[in-house]
DNA sequence: CCTTGACTCTGACCTTGGGGCAGGGTGTGT
DNA sequence: ACACACCCTGCCCCAAGGTCAGAGTCAAGG
């Protein structure tokens, strides 16, 4: 019968000492003797194969509380099925999670071979809550640019019914393509709820979306097609399709063309699809 | 101008209040205004691009500290590429990770549906490091289970010397094979470095090995063929390949055959193939 | 002017799996 | 008796925030 001291064990079975004695604490491998006066743990051969099995189970990602109970607490085989199973999915997830931000530096590497700077634009995905009510007017308009009318309108009817706007203003374009002409264009402004609408304004509700690649496009409206030629880029790249008409948010905005100062947002619905 | 506070900037960008907290504490996004009574931070919509940015890189990967170096620093092209690499260098590397502890969670998910039971041998990945010194005597023997004459030998060897064995004990059987008679065994026993052999007993380096597959077999010699079938056979199915001899280490052993207090390790030398 | 409720601030502690260090006790060999 | 290697406990540290607690602020209604 021989004992081990910490940090022979601990050669043996190529652990650090450190965490020995974590596993002592958190009640995975309990030394098989403690000397009660001087506290030194003395471990034993036959030992090596719970270690071992410590060390396959954290090989498998699972956490030290996890480990404990698959070994403590003498679980069924179907509790264990459904830890493991369990493991399973959230691997899959942090794959497919390695694999995206792999796309991503890809993405921007060769952006920096190509063009020796970092992009202007960048693309987030995210979530898009809904807005309860927004006073909307949807129309066939002779170009993007004079999208502004329809703003006055909106105005114009909240002014006349002592309503404020709430924050909120953007637009959808209902077309798939670019439209040199006839743009079939909807102005929405964020209401109280108490508005009613009447046949040219409509309220209604603006449905949340589940996922927009989105970028931020600071100054004139002149050079918002450079944001969209990024946004449409990164979505062709990166795998995405447009599965909706995009909205434009303005964040700051107002009837000037060329105003450094405004801000906007643009967002496509998307979906991931297969690479 | 008009300024946000820290909810109503946090829904604007899809981001909690204490997330844009520490980016104000870490220097990565300042608000553009802060009470100097209150403390109360005030956002612009401008910043709403800066904080896009810092979400793109976080979804790289990357630290708020080398997102702040990114932001700040004003690095070169090169840096920037420098980072994205060794960036990329550690997602492949996780990538690969991920998908090992996913084929290991499959494996053992796939011996509890058949076994109802988990396995009696873990198997586990490890370097082993070098013994200086063994005194080893290499020999055909008549089969696996008369190695203990050779130990005979070597322990009279020390004992005529005066020489203390080290600890470590082991046997490498020099067979890719299973051999069912004259087997090219080789016995080690470790010795202090003073030892000089003769021509019979060798006193040489056992190399280290920079990966090995080992199980640990506990009880009777008899039984350690289940543990060469479980250690075989999870080599195989986990995409690795033997590259040289396999070792035994008798951690606690002796010459019974029989005795369920036994400790042995078996180690094959392995490398990863492509699955 | 006061209250109320919604916001905001700082600061402290929590998470994982240990790493590193300080201060003090042990064990062994000479 | 001394030196040196080893061991113990306890404390703080990491990243990126989450979760309170306690106290101060803001805006609107009465």
């Amino acid at each position: 019968m021989s004992f081990y001291k910490i940090s022979a064990f601990s050669r043996l079975g190529q652990v650090s000492i450190k965490a020995l004695r974590l596993y002592d604490q958190r009640g995975l491998l309990k030394p098989a003797q403690v000397d009660a006066d001087t506290g030194y743990r003395y471990y034993q051969i036959e030992q090596l194969s719970r270690l071992h099995r410590i060390l396959a189970l954290k090989a498998m990602g699972l956490s030290l509380e996890q480990i404990g109970q698959l070994l403590n607490d003498d679980l069924s085989v179907s509790q264990i099925q459904a830890m493991l199973r369990l493991k399973q999915a959230e691997l899959q997830q942090q794959l497919i999670e390695a694999q995206h931000r792999l796309n991503t530096v890809d993405a921007h590497l060769k952006y920096l071979q190509k063009e020796q700077t970092m992009p202007n634009y960048e693309v987030i995905l995210k979530p898009v809550e809904s807005v309860q009510h927004v006073a909307s007017i949807r129309d066939t308009i002779p170009a993007y640019n004079t999208v502004g009318q329809l703003f006055g309108e909106i105005m114009a009817y909240l002014g006349q019914n002592r309503a404020e706007p709430q924050g909120f203003c953007g637009a959808i374009w209902h077309h798939a393509e670019y439209q040199e002409s006839n743009v079939d264009a909807e102005a929405m402004i964020a209401v109280p709820q108490t508005l009613q609408g009447n046949q040219r304004i409509q309220v209604r509700n603006l449905p949340a979306l589940d996922l927009v690649a989105s970028v931020i496009h600071r100054g004139s409206y002149r050079t918002l097609n450079q944001a969209y030629g990024a946004i449409v880029k990164w979505i062709e790249e990166n795998g995405y399709q447009i599965v909706d008409y995009n909205r434009e948010v303005y964040l700051q905005g107002g009837a000037e063309q060329d105003n450094p100062d405004y801000v906007t947002e643009i967002q496509f619905p998307v979906i991931k699809v297969a690479a």
